[in-house]
DNA sequence: TTGGGTGCAAACTATTTGCATTCGA
DNA sequence: TCGAATGCAAATAGTTTGCACCCAA
């Protein structure tokens, strides 16, 4: 029952990225599900596997998934850079207390009042992240 | 004529932060105008203006300011945290190009189709960052 | 006076890079 | 075979921290 890996080795041919024992581990563990990882959450869940892959590895890997399009970047929190393996386009909350991403399903947020693009750019796309804190609590508690 | 550092003076007292002489520089130079500067922008600007402030407490500074709400950190670019001297709700355009943020005013953004928030959280702020890229040359160029 | 503020350099963390080795086609 | 991919360690960049000295109240 080989079909999950011929299904990722397609994924990678598909998009020019010559398919390695490598890739193929880490393309495994970020599409098995929508996720929000750090390159170091995925060199820890790898190696933590039984896996073998090296630190500059991870970060080569998720850099060329990322200019290839197969997963994206969410520039969230200063201290580091999360890698979505959800492409479609969508937007986050960002728990800045347990320093979570989630996903926001909006199909289409229209942008009013934008104003003019300037000569000579074009709109990349549009990155929401609604910040979540922890409730203080009130005197009643 | 000394109204410029006395306004600053009390604004910095208005939100509890003890006036310096390092910390009324940058001060003068964040709040002469709306900008957005990383840390290490403010360092380079009070030093070439012959001001005396080490890097420490550039560092320092703009994360008090930023915890007192005299400024506002923006997220949009994984190298560097930018400082923006303007604290009404709006939002970005972010040059990939320039490595450059743009102030995009829109008083009511309203986002429609919000999930729940998670039980004991609520939202600290939303922040929207419209991607700008050059436009890519084309055949008829 | 005296505790908070500052400067300096060293420490840290995330990420990138150089280069010799290994692997996929 | 042979260039591309990998691993390791060293380099880098932004930011934080420890500690002795200094200044605002």
């Amino acid at each position: 029952m080989e079909s999950k890996r011929d299904t990722l080795n397609q994924l990678l041919r598909d998009r020019g990225i010559t398919p390695t024992q490598q890739r193929l581990e880490i393309a495994e563990l970020l599409f098995s599900r929508r996720q929000h990882l750090s390159a170091d959450q995925v060199l820890g869940r790898i190696n933590a596997a039984g896996g073998n892959v090296s630190k500059a590895t991870v970060y080569n890997t998720l850099g060329l998934f990322a200019d290839k399009g197969l997963i994206r970047t969410v520039i969230a929190d200063s201290t580091r850079v999360f890698y979505d393996s959800n492409t479609r386009p969508h937007h986050h909350f960002y728990d800045t207390d347990s320093g979570r991403l989630t996903d926001i399903e909006m199909d289409d947020v229209q942008l009013h009042q934008l104003p003019d693009i300037p000569e000579g750019r074009e709109v990349e796309g549009v990155d929401i992240i609604v910040r979540l804190r922890p409730v203080p609590p009130t005197d009643s508690d």
